[in-house]
DNA sequence: TCGGCCATGAAACATTTGTTGCATATATCG
DNA sequence: CGATATATGCAACAAATGTTTCATGGCCGA
């Protein structure tokens, strides 16, 4: 019997599969089937899941190489952790300095750029444009690469919802806005490693001062989206040795001011007419056609 | 303090950080960013890693409102797991008007730009970038929603182009910029339908300069499209009745930031050092670690 | 047909798991 | 300053985990 590959404890598994007991093989498709939960549930509770005996895990393990199920696990479980890089990370690294190296670096960012939005949480960004809807008054602060993001969701948000957003130091110092944050009010912050000073500031003052909290980052772990009520999340590290991207906070803004026109009704509707018949009016745009 | 969303288990996590002990703080924080070893790792184990009680973990369970850790880790396993679904599947296409039609609107949206990207011309952007980097002088020229990815391309370009690049506008009128346009720079406008006059100005203006024109707009029948250099496409009408999607420009201006960054070789990559050290001195940035 | 061999399930085992009670340390308020 | 409440670490607990052992049942070769 030849050794195989052994890049993957599932491939492992699989080429192994055909040479195992009949009961074996069955458990042994199981866990390929459904290696997450191998990962994270317990041994006896795939066995009842698998409709086999719990011993048959440890004979698994033991039959392709393993000192038991546990070794196995933590196996599986290296295999699936989620790597810290991007997932384009080790590709594409041959050419170096190639007439179309430029290109191609274009073309894997772009890609993976497009990968990254469909993991945008809907369910999350309908949650806070449901509280930004609610919200009597809307602070935005974002800052260095960050404040394009903030000046785009101030814009699109003051089409109809004039008067009532403002952006954090857009007039002056910070902290006389910070000062200002009240309760009903909603403050929405984005951010990325590494944080500013001034965006965990602004967050913990909306937390103490009582206003719902809206954190763009692009982690959990982010410093400002601690106390926050929603936590919107976007990959910034799409592509390795350059800057971060902001193209998924960017369409997070998006979906977050359109969502929230939406819920305006026709009242927001009437409000962005209205705003758009005065930008027409004072001719800032050029005519149609000719 | 009303309860807030409760879309994601980390998210309650995160809302309810403020509010703990410092010591729960500590392990919540441990949690929101090891939350992969927390699903696949024990308790305990966990707890000797984070230099913790291992009863911490169980009372942080608790305090944010699960039943015990076991809870709070399934919640965190549910949320990791893969999704099923292919993403093409089963889109019900029957929204009308229900608490899911935000959601499906979201998605498709995100949906749509992300297909939208892989679209943009890489080798377009490319050459842009070249003439970029051959420029005396970069000036970057956006109105209304696009002042957001004018001033993103600024940031990213000043990183390591500091004195050399410049918004139109930026401070004071925009007639005194644009009467300096000179043959030998380079100026990039942003914009789509419908297209400000500024901007069409601004273009019209670097035309006239001998200046190398670089048109960021969503059609080349735009007005600022006409005698540019490099023309660079994106789609902006991704969704239907709302404002027009700016996700494919950012996409496009990170691009063309990051290849004039490679572009400029070792001496881009020391001015970019010393700004991000220049940055960390005046401790713009928290630190890493607690 | 008999006897060794292996596969298989059930139960017993030692560990490890998550939890809880208790005593101490620390903070809060009168 | 004293009293109360809370936060925290330690140790013991019951439950659950992975493993092993043993008895059973089927298979193939002699």
């Amino acid at each position: 019997m030849a050794e195989p590959a052994k890049s993957s404890p599932l491939s492992e598994l699989c080429s192994a599969l055909p040479s195992l007991p009949m009961r074996l093989q069955e458990v042994g498709r199981f866990v390929a089937a459904n290696d997450y939960d191998a990962t994270t549930r317990s041994m006896r509770d795939l066995a009842a899941e698998a409709g086999a005996d719990p011993a048959a895990f440890t004979r698994l393990a033991k039959a392709i190489g393993y000192s038991g199920w546990d070794a196995l696990r933590a196996a599986l479980t290296e295999a699936r952790r989620p790597s810290q890089t991007s997932p384009f990370s080790g590709r594409a690294k041959g050419r170096r300095h190639g007439p179309n190296s430029d290109v191609a670096l274009i073309s894997d960012k772009l890609e993976a750029e497009a990968l990254g939005l469909p993991r945008i949480s809907a369910s999350s960004v309908a949650d806070a444009a449901k509280a930004l809807h609610d919200a009597k008054r809307i602070w935005i602060a974002g800052f260095r690469s960050c404040r394009s993001v903030a000046e785009l969701l101030n814009y699109e948000l003051r089409l109809f919802r004039a008067g009532e957003v403002q952006i954090v130091g857009g007039s002056g110092p910070d902290d006389l806005d910070i000062g200002a944050f009240r309760a009903g009010e909603a403050v929405v912050v984005i951010g990325f490693t590494p944080y500013t000073g001034a965006s965990v500031r602004v967050a913990q003052a909306a937390y103490r001062a009582g206003a719902t909290l809206i954190s763009i980052a692009d982690s959990v772990a982010a410093p400002m989206a601690e106390g926050a009520d929603h936590v919107l999340l976007f990959e910034a590290a799409s592509s390795p040795g350059f800057f971060p991207s902001l193209t998924g906070a960017i369409a997070i803004a998006q979906s977050l001011a359109a969502v929230t026109f939406s819920l305006g009704g026709a009242a927001a509707k009437k409000r962005l007419q209205d705003t758009e018949a005065r930008l027409t009016a004072t001719s800032i745009y050029v005519s149609e056609k000719g």
